[in-house]
RNA sequence: GCUGGUGUGGCUCAAUGGUAGAGCAAUUGAUUUGUAAUCAAUAGGUUGUAGGUUCGACUCCUAUCACCAGCUCCA
């Protein structure tokens, strides 16, 4: 079914749907209705609906259908739509949000229920008999999506053309469940959450921390040899500082703070981002234009205190470490080093192997939000044109998102989806003319003029505990070896091996392998089957023949199997399989 | 922050106002085992937390914390 025939179907379910639920609740108001990728929803202002509840609305959508209704459209003067929804407030403001030019069209379906659409919509309910859908959630969600609104009932409804689609959805999203990094991160022991320590604070359990700190070093080692400088900066500061960059005044909300500014001398708070932090360090002396371009990088940890309903897994917390990055530079520069920073992301994304993934996003600010942001319109339209010329220029295919940009300036986003397709910030590199004036940061140029340098704000990697988090989902846990916390496990098959067993794990721990060895000398079945579901890349097992000789047998991921291979083939099969995929 | 759902040993789940229980994992002993399930025993829970109702609460009520889905906001 072609996009727009099957939007049709959905949007019109979706009118079946508001119909069903106002037979069945008459005092129900409506509100909007579209189709979405899946199905559509509808919000209705309402008590909430309880699970129980579904199947009596869809059998009641089921009769709508089966009764064969027709969409009649009709058009309408502005006062006699009006009348016409006198009883539907939402209705009502939503004709009234109408331009005058604009056509005012309303659909009935059968004579008892009508609602205001601009189609289309199918001709008669009979063309939606073979649909298949079901209600798959009902959750709040802000009328015209403001929080100073009032909470409508979403109702989400999945609908496909056909049983076998719906059927072929679900599986679909059954085994995305089996990728979530939320649920698997924490059966592979990676980390875990609780109660007494709070929300959006997770712990990082051995294998977590060792994935992290694996992939810092990575990092960091790759920004050395591109020419970055390790800074390390404090965790927090005095409100001075934040005064000074604009967090103060944009972003205090989002900000742990120390103390109580009316009664001490003193207020501190933890950063919510580094760039303050890092600039202090360029001010150390003063700097000319030999100096630059100036790249200061840091495995930054940053605290925001994220309203509540915020916090997901590990890819929405309140403490994260991320591969921060700034670097000053000269206008005859800012190209050339943006270009680098952009590399060095998709240079780090393809290593990890979620480059394909990823998609680029040009944020921009929101002229009629001006108080969101610091800065005058004039620089914000300088800072967006010299970043577009450079995108542009660099030939990097991105989507506008208006609003998205940062309070001191535009950002390139590198976007990637998660399994449930919904999309998150993973890398930004911003370009930022105004904190530098701020902070009057200054260069001396060929002629002996002070002036500001431009600033590039980049992350390599992103936050380590969303990249985690990614990676985790990608790989449905089985992380590439390079990356792996445990790489090997020995197990032995009875207690006469177990001797040999431990000096094969020691043999390959000094060739800096990370290996662990599993001696409980039964079970050997659950023992394989255990470490297949730790997503362990290999496993040694280790026994004796007839002639009690000792035996391994070296067994990869995919059950693949690598026996008659030689301890040290094996050891160097897997060096070189490291160094294939860091590559 | 908002709407809704959930919370019982390490894990998966049971117990619908009447004695908190099972399987797996763990520990101990026996078995020396060959690609999940050897035998026996042991230990592990003030049911997220704090109040309340009741003769009696995992179960009902209130508050609170955390987790999940969505909205809003964001790396």
């Amino acid at each position: 079914m072609l996009s727009e025939e099957l939007k049709k179907c959905r949007h019109s379910l979706a009118h079946v749907l508001a119909k069903a639920v106002k037979n069945l609740f008459p005092n129900v108001k409506v509100a909007i209705g579209p189709a979405i990728d899946e199905g559509f929803y509808y919000d209705f202002d309402m008590a909430p609906i309880q699970p129980e509840q579904y199947a009596g609305i869809q059998k009641e959508m089921r009769k709508i259908i089966s009764s064969n209704q027709y969409f009649v459209r009709k058009e309408l003067l502005r006062e006699d739509a009006k009348k016409l929804f006198a009883n539907e407030p939402y209705k009502l403001e939503l004709i009234d949000g109408l331009a005058d030019s604009e056509i005012i069209s309303v659909y009935y379906l059968g004579e008892d229920f009508v609602d205001l659409c601009r189609g289309p919509h199918v001709e008669n309910t009979k063309e939606l008999s073979q649909f298949a859908f079901e209600i798959s959630r009902v959750s709040g969600a802000y009328w015209k999506g403001s929080e100073k609104n009032k909470m409508l009932q979403r109702v989400y409804v999945n609908a496909f053309p056909t049983e076998k689609e719906l059927k072929e959805y679900n599986n679909m999203i059954e085994e995305a469940k089996k990728r979530d990094h939320n649920k698997i991160g924490r059966e592979l022991e990676l980390f875990t959450t609780v109660d007494v320590i709070g929300q959006g604070l997770p712990i990082l359990l051995p294998k977590g921390a060792k994935i992290i700190q694996l992939l810092q070093r990575f990092v960091e080692d790759e920004e050395e040899k591109r020419g970055w400088q390790l800074t390390k900066t404090p965790f927090m500061a005095k409100s001075d500082l934040y005064k000074i960059s604009g967090h103060w005044d944009h972003y205090k909300e989002g900000m742990f703070v120390l103390g109580d500014e009316k009664t001490d001398k003193e207020v501190f708070a933890l950063r919510p981002m580094t760039c303050p932090f890092q600039y202090q360090a360029y001010l150390n002396r003063s700097r000319s234009y030999k100096d630059l371009p100036l790249r200061y990088d840091e495995t930054s940890t940053l605290f925001r205190n994220e309203s509540s309903g915020e916090m997901h897994g590990l890819i929405r917390v309140r403490q994260f470490t991320i591969s921060e990055g700034h670097l000053m530079c000269t206008p005859e520069q800012l190209e050339e080093e943006f270009s680098g920073c952009v590399e060095l992301a998709i240079f780090m994304l393809k290593t990890l192997g979620l480059y394909e993934d990823a998609s680029y996003r040009f944020s921009l600010w929101d002229e009629n939000n001006k108080e969101k942001y610091i800065g005058t319109k004039e620089q914000w339209d300088e800072a967006q044109s010299t970043m577009k010329k450079i995108l542009d220029h660099l030939n990097i295919p991105y989507k506008i998102a208006v609003g998205e940009a940062a309070f001191y300036g535009p950002k390139l986003d590198i976007q990637i989806r998660n399994v449930w397709g919904k999309e998150d910030t993973l890398i930004t590199v911003q370009i930022d003319q105004m904190l530098a004036k701020n902070f009057d940061m200054k260069y001396t140029d060929k002629e002996g003029q002070k002036r500001n340098p431009y600033i590039i704000h980049r992350t390599s990697l992103g936050c380590y505990e969303r990249t985690l988090a990614y990676l985790i989902e990608k790989y449905a846990g089985a992380l590439p070896l390079w990356i792996s916390p445990v790489q090997v496990i020995v197990m032995n098959l009875t207690e006469r091996t177990e001797e040999y067993a431990k000096q094969i794990q020691a043999r390959l721990k000094k060739e800096g392998m990370r290996v662990d060895i599993d001696t409980r000398s039964e079970k050997i079945g659950y023992k394989i089957r255990e470490a297949a579901s730790q997503k362990i890349p290999y496993m040694i097992i280790v026994g004796d023949n007839e002639m009690q000789e000792q035996t391994i047998s070296i067994r990869g991921r995919n059950n693949e199997n690598a026996n008659g291979l030689k301890l040290s083939d094996f050891v160097s099969r897997l060096k070189n399989e490291i160094e294939l995929k860091k590559n």
